[in-house]
DNA sequence: CCTTTACCTCAAGCCGGCTTGAAGTGGCAT
DNA sequence: ATGCCACTTCAAGCCGGCTTGAGGTAAAGG
C-alpha cells in the first residue's frame, strides 16, 4: 500500500483537501513528497491530524499548534507552557460548568428577574468572568 | 443620578462603547433613549450585559443571544432549546476535560510516540470528537 | 496518443465579532 | 456665545480558519 495522497487522507480523515493544503502551508502538518504534482503523506499523518484536532479542541490557534507539535508529530513542547494551558483549560471548564448551571436555571425558572436569585447571580459572575472588567483571552470557538 | 450614558456604561462594565453600539445594532441590548445625540441606558443594562457575557461564555453567537434574551433581559426562551444547549455544553465540557488530560499527558511524558499509550489515544479520540468525521460546532474563542 | 479528471497554485472571498477612521453634531464649561 | 471634546453615523478593515474559483498540469484509462 503506497503512501496516501491528499484525496485518500481527506477521505480517511474527513478533513477536506483544501484544509490539508492550508494546514501544510501553516506548518501544522507536512507532506513527505509528491507523486507528480500531488502531495503524498506519510503514515503518521493521521496521528498528526488527531493532534491538530486535540489542539483545536483545547482552543489553541493553528500557529500555537504548529509551535507545540512539530509537523511530524513529535512534541517540541515547553512543558510549563502546556501545563499553563491545561490550567487555563481548567478555568474554562469551570466557567462552562457555571454557564451550564446558569442556563439551566434560566430555562427552569420563568421568573422575569433571575437577578434576584443570589445563586444565579453568583453563577453569572463566574460565567462572565473575563468579560466585565478584565482580560480578554482568546478561548472560545 | 440620571440614567447612564454610553461612556458611563463603558467605564462601568468594561465593554467598549463601540461594542455597545454594535450590540445595540445587533439587538442584544437596547438603549432607553438619547440625551442629545448620546445614548442613555436603563438601569437594567448591566444585568443585560452580564447575560450577554453568559451567553458568550456558553459559546452562543450574538444572534443566538439576541434570540434567547430579549434586549430588556427577559428570557424569551424555548425551554427545550436552552436545555439542549446545556446538554451540548456538557459534552463540550467533557471534551475539554479529555483535552486537558491529554495535554497534561503530552507535557508529562517526553516519549516521542504518545500514540503507543492506549489511554492517550483514548483521550485523543474524545478530545478530537467532532473533528475527524462529524459535526462542526462553534465553541471556542 | 489523447482525453479526462483530479489534483495543483494563487488570489480572493466569507463569517463573526469587533475596531478604526472620517466626517458631522450637540452638551457642557467658560 | 463659543469652543472643545465626546459623542454620533457609516463604511471599511482586521483576524482566524477556512472555502472558492480561475487557470494550469500531469497521471491513468481507453
Amino acid at each position: 500500500m503506497r503512501p496516501p495522497d491528499i484525496a485518500e487522507v481527506a477521505r480517511h480523515s474527513g478533513v477536506p483537501a483544501s484544509t490539508l493544503r492550508y494546514y501544510e502551508e501553516k506548518g501544522v502538518i507536512e507532506s513527505i513528497g509528491r507523486r507528480g504534482a500531488r502531495r503524498i503523506f506519510g503514515p503518521g499523518i493521521y496521528q498528526q491530524l488527531a493532534l491538530v484536532a486535540l489542539g483545536q479542541a483545547g482552543g489553541f490557534s493553528l500557529d500555537e499548534i504548529a509551535e507545540m507539535f512539530a509537523p511530524d508529530g513529535r512534541p517540541r513542547i515547553e512543558r510549563a507552557k502546556v501545563e499553563a494551558r491545561a490550567r487555563e483549560l481548567e478555568r474554562t471548564i469551570r466557567r462552562l460548568q457555571a454557564t451550564r448551571k446558569a442556563l439551566l436555571h434560566v430555562a427552569a425558572c420563568p421568573a422575569p428577574s433571575h437577578m434576584e436569585c443570589p445563586s444565579f447571580t453568583r453563577m453569572l459572575k463566574i460565567a462572565a468572568a473575563g468579560r466585565l472588567k478584565s482580560e480578554r483571552r482568546s478561548r472560545g470557538r
